[in-house]
DNA sequence: AGCACGCCGACT
DNA sequence: GTCGGCGTGCTC
C-alpha cells in the first residue's frame, strides 16, 4: 500500500504539503527529506504519514531522504504548537529549528599523527615534536608546540614518523559530570536549590519561578537543579537560555567549571560550522547541556528534562521580527510539551509570572539574602525640579558631587543612560525642522563618534550635515537631550583625570570587546563608566559603589502597557550594581517625578508594593497578567489603499464574547521606510483562546498584494 | 522564501 | 522595435 507523505518545508506556506513516498523509502514522522517545490528541491521534514486512498489528485513523489538525525516527536509538535500560538505559517517556527541542519558541516582538518615508525635520524628538535605530538594537532601549530621550525615535521612527515589525517573536529560536548562540588551555598540558596532538585528528579512539567535579590546567588541554586536532572538520568538534556548574547560566555564558563563538560552554545553569533556542530550534538543527545539566547528553544532535544529562563523578566524574550514570539512563554510551552521541568529566574520577575506563582500555578523559591556580606545599596531620589543640572548639563550638583566623592575614595562609578549616541534629537533653531530618515518618522539621533545621523530603526545613517536640509540655514542643526556619549563629554569636563569609558551597543560591537571591558571594569581600570543597559544585567563589579541613573523618567514616558513595570526592573537591575562585595553601595537617581509610584517603590526598595499598585491598575483595565493583548499592524506603501482596506477589516473583526478590538488607528511610527502603518489592538478575556480568535479573523480578510498584515499575539512595543 | 509571469522606460 | 524594472501570485 503505498503512502501520502505530509511534508513541512520551511517557508511561509499556509499548511503541510502532500506528497507520495516513493516505494521502499521507508519514511518516518521527522525524517528530513528533499522534495520538489514548483522547480525546484526543497528541504523539508515529515509532519505525517498515512495510507493513499484512491482518487487523490496526482502528488508528486519525495525527491530523497536526508541523513540529518530526524527531528524528535517533542521538537516537531513544538514548532506547530509555536505556529498557532502565534498565528503564523508552521514554516516559520520550522526555519528557525531547520538553520543548524542548514548551516555546513565543519571542514575537515588535516592533524599529525604518529604511525610508530622510528625517525631515520633522530634528532633533539625531532624528540621534542614527538612528545608534542601526543595532542593530536596541524603540522604548523604541532612546529609551534615543539617550538621548532615546520621544516622539522616536514621531514618527519616524509621519514613515514608522522602521518596526515583528516578529521572533522569533534566538539568537546564531553559527558557532564554532575557529582563534582559546585559552589559553597547559604542556607537560603540551599532551601531553594533542594526543592527545585526533588521537583526536576520527580519529574514531569512543572514551573518554579526562583525569585532573588541582584546577587543573591541565583544561578548557583539553578545550576544544583541542572546537576540533578543531569543526575537522574543519563541521557536527559539542560537548556539555559538567557536574554542576550553578552551573558552567554559567563553563563558558559560557569557551567563548565560545574560540570566539567564544555555547553553548546547558541545564538546568533556563533559561526555556521559550531552551530551546526551544537545542532547535530544535541540532535544525537550527544551535548546535554546548552546556554542560549531565545532561539535555542527550537533545537532538538531528545530527551529535555529542565529548561532554565535566567532573567526572565528581560524584554529581549519577546522576538519582535520575522516569527514573532515571547521566548519565556515558548520555553513553558516546550516545557509541558516535553514533561520537563521549567525555573524562571529574576530579581525583578514579570508580573505575568508573578501572577502565576501568586496563584500557585508556578512554584514560589524566594531568595532574601545578597550572598556573601554584600548588601542592597541605599537609593536616594534626586529631585530635578529643586537641583537642575545647569542649563545644556544632565548631572545634577547632588550626583557630580557623590561622584566625586567616589572617585577620591578610588571607588567606581557607573552612570546608566538607556539612550545610544550623543543626542537623540537634532533640529534646526531656524525652521524647526526635525531630522528624520527618509520616509520614515523617527527621529534621526547624532552620534559623535561617527559624525553621523543615525536611524535606529531602520539603520539609515548620513553625515550631520552644516546646513539645514529643509531651510538651508548655515550652523543652524542644535543637538537636543542627552544620549550616553554626551553623559561622558560632561563626566570628562567634571572629572579630566579620570578613567572614563562607554559601554553601549555603538562602542561595543561583539562579546569579546564586552568581555574585556566588563573585565577591565571589574579590574578597576575604570573610574567611570557609562552605560546604555547593555551593561545593566548581569555583571559583578566589586568596586563599584555609585550608580547614578541620568533620567529615570525615561522609561515612564510613552505610556504603554509595561512602562512602570519596565522602568521598575531596569532600575532596579541597574542599581543593584552597586556595592555587591564588602563595600556600601548607593544609587541616586534623577527625576522630575519623584512622587511618581515606581520611584517611590525603588527608594523604598519595596518592590510588593510596586506591584501590589501596578497589579491592582492592571486588573481594573483587564490588562495582562488578567487579560490578553494581540496587536494587528497592517501597513502599504499607499495610504488611501491601506485607509480603506484596514476599515474594511474592522467591519471582518469577528463578534466574540470577553473580546473588544479597538483601532484602527495610526501607528505612533506612521510612516517607516516610505509604508504607511495602522494598528488594532484586541484585548480579550484570560478564558478567550485569543490565537484562535485572530487566525478566524485573518481568514475573514485577503489584503490587496501591496498591504503587509501581520499578527503579535501578548505585544511589547506599541509603536 | 524563491521563482516565474506580466505590464511600462532606456537602449542596440 | 526589445531588455528588464520589481509588483503579484503560486508552489503538494
Amino acid at each position: 500500500m503505498s503512502r501520502i507523505a505530509s511534508i513541512l518545508i520551511p517557508m511561509p506556506l499556509p499548511e503541510a504539503f502532500d506528497y507520495a513516498e516513493p516505494e521502499g523509502m521507508g519514511l518516518a514522522a521527522g525524517d528530513h527529506v528533499a522534495v520538489p517545490l514548483g522547480p525546484r528541491l526543497v528541504r523539508g521534514v515529515v509532519v505525517e504519514l498515512r495510507a493513499a486512498i484512491g482518487g487523490n489528485r496526482p502528488l508528486k513523489p519525495v525527491a530523497e531522504r536526508l541523513d540529518d538525525p530526524p527531528m524528535p516527536p517533542g521538537t516537531l509538535e513544538f514548532v506547530q504548537w509555536a505556529a498557532r500560538y502565534a498565528v503564523d505559517t508552521p514554516g516559520q517556527p520550522l526555519a528557525i529549528a531547520l538553520r543548524g541542519a542548514r548551516a555546513p558541516k565543519p571542514r575537515p582538518v588535516r592533524v599529525a599523527v604518529v604511525t610508530g615508525a622510528a625517525p631515520s635520524r633522530p634528532t633533539a628538535a625531532r624528540s621534542r615534536v614527538l612528545a608534542a605530538a601526543a595532542s593530536v594537532l596541524p603540522p604548523a601549530e604541532l612546529a609551534r608546540a615543539a617550538g621548532v621550525s615546520s621544516g622539522v615535521v616536514k621531514g618527519l612527515l616524509a621519514d613515514g614518523v608522522l602521518r596526515l589525517e583528516e578529521v572533522i573536529s569533534e566538539a568537546a560536548f564531553g559527558a557532564p559530570d554532575p557529582s563534582l562540588q559546585g559552589e559553597v551555598l547559604n542556607a537560603s540558596q540551599v532551601a531553594a536549590a533542594n526543592v527545585l532538585a526533588d521537583m526536576v528528579r520527580s519529574g514531569g512539567f512543572n514551573v518554579a519561578l526562583l525569585d532573588g535579590v541582584t546577587g543573591s546567588g541565583k544561578t548557583e541554586v539553578y545550576l544544583e537543579a541542572a546537576a540533578a536532572a543531569l543526575a537522574a538520568d543519563p541521557d536527559a538534556q539542560v537548556l539555559i537560555l538567557l536574554p542576550e548574547i553578552a551573558l552567554t560566555q559567563a553563563v558558559i564558563a560557569r557551567v563548565a567549571v560545574r560540570f566539567g563538560a564544555q555547553p553548546g552554545e547558541w545564538h546568533s553569533d556563533v559561526a555556521p560550522p559550531a552551530r551546526r556542530r551544537v545542532f547535530d550534538a544535541v540532535a544525537t543527545g550527544r551535548c546535554r547541556i546548552v546556554v542560549g539566547a531565545r532561539s535555542a528553544l527550537f533545537l532538538p532535544f531528545r530527551k529535555l528534562a529542565l529548561i532554565i529562563v535566567d532573567e526572565e523578566h528581560d524584554t529581549s524574550f519577546k522576538q519582535e521580527q520575522g516569527f514573532i514570539y515571547q521566548g519565556r512563554d515558548l520555553a513553558v510551552a516546550r516545557g509541558r510539551i516535553e514533561g520537563a521541568g521549567v525555573i524562571l529566574a529574576s530579581a525583578t520577575p514579570s508580573l505575568e509570572t508573578l501572577r502565576n506563582a501568586e496563584q500557585g500555578r508556578y512554584r514560589w523559591l524566594k531568595l532574601s539574602a545578597r550572598h556573601g556580606t554584600a548588601r542592597l545599596p541605599d537609593i536616594d531620589l534626586i529631585d530635578l525640579r529643586e537641583t537642575p543640572p545647569d542649563v545644556g548639563r544632565w548631572l545634577s550638583p547632588p550626583l557630580r558631587q557623590a561622584m566625586a566623592e567616589t572617585w577620591a575614595r578610588g571607588e567606581q562609578s557607573l552612570l546608566f543612560l538607556n539612550r545610544r549616541g550623543y543626542a537623540p534629537l537634532v533640529l534646526c533653531k531656524a525652521c524647526g525642522e526635525r531630522m528624520t530618515a527618509p520616509d520614515t518618522d523617527s527621529w534621526l539621533v547624532e552620534h559623535r563618534y561617527t559624525g553621523r545621523l543615525v536611524c535606529h530603526l531602520t539603520g539609515f545613517s548620513m553625515p550631520k550635515p552644516s546646513a539645514c536640509p529643509h531651510c538651508g540655514a548655515k550652523d543652524s542643526l542644535v543637538s537636543i537631550g542627552p544620549g550616553v556619549e554626551r553623559v561622558e563629554e560632561e563626566a570628562r569636563e567634571l572629572f579630566p583625570d579620570a578613567r572614563i569609558s562607554v559601554f553601549s551597543s555603538d562602542t561595543i560591537f561583539d562579546a569579546r570587546e564586552a568581555r574585556r571591558l566588563i573585565e577591565s571594569m571589574a579590574a578597576g581600570e575604570i573610574d567611570i563608566l557609562v552605560a546604555t543597559q547593555a551593561a545593566a544585567k548581569g555583571h559583578n563589579f566589586p568596586k563599584l559603589t555609585l550608580v547614578g541613573v541620568v533620567d529615570a523618567d525615561l522609561g515612564l514616558r510613552g505610556g504603554d502597557l509595561r512602562a512602570a513595570e519596565r522602568t521598575y526592573q531596569l532600575l532596579a537591575q541597574a542599581t543593584g550594581r552597586a556595592g555587591r562585595r564588602d563595600r556600601p553601595g548607593r544609587a541616586l537617581l534623577q527625576t522630575y517625578a519623584p512622587e511618581h509610584s515606581v520611584m517611590q517603590a525603588l527608594r523604598a526598595q519595596d518592590r510588593d508594593a510596586f506591584v501590589a499598585a501596578e497589579m491592582s491598575e492592571r486588573e481594573m483595565a483587564g490588562l495582562p497578567p488578567f487579560g490578553r493583548l494581540a496587536a494587528v499592524i497592517a501597513s502599504g506603501p499607499d495610504g488611501a489603499q491601506l485607509e480603506v482596506f484596514v476599515r474594511l477589516m474592522a467591519e471582518a473583526a469577528p463578534n466574540t464574547p470577553g473580546v473588544e478590538v479597538y483601532g484602527p488607528a495610526d501607528a505612533p511610527l506612521g510612516l517607516i521606510r516610505g509604508r504607511r502603518r495602522k494598528r488594532f489592538l484586541v484585548r480579550a478575556d484570560r478564558a478567550v483562546d485569543l490565537s484562535a480568535y485572530m487566525a478566524a479573523w485573518r481568514a475573514r480578510v485577503r489584503p490587496p498584494g501591496a498591504i503587509r498584515v501581520v499578527i503579535d499575539i501578548d505585544p511589547y512595543s506599541f509603536l
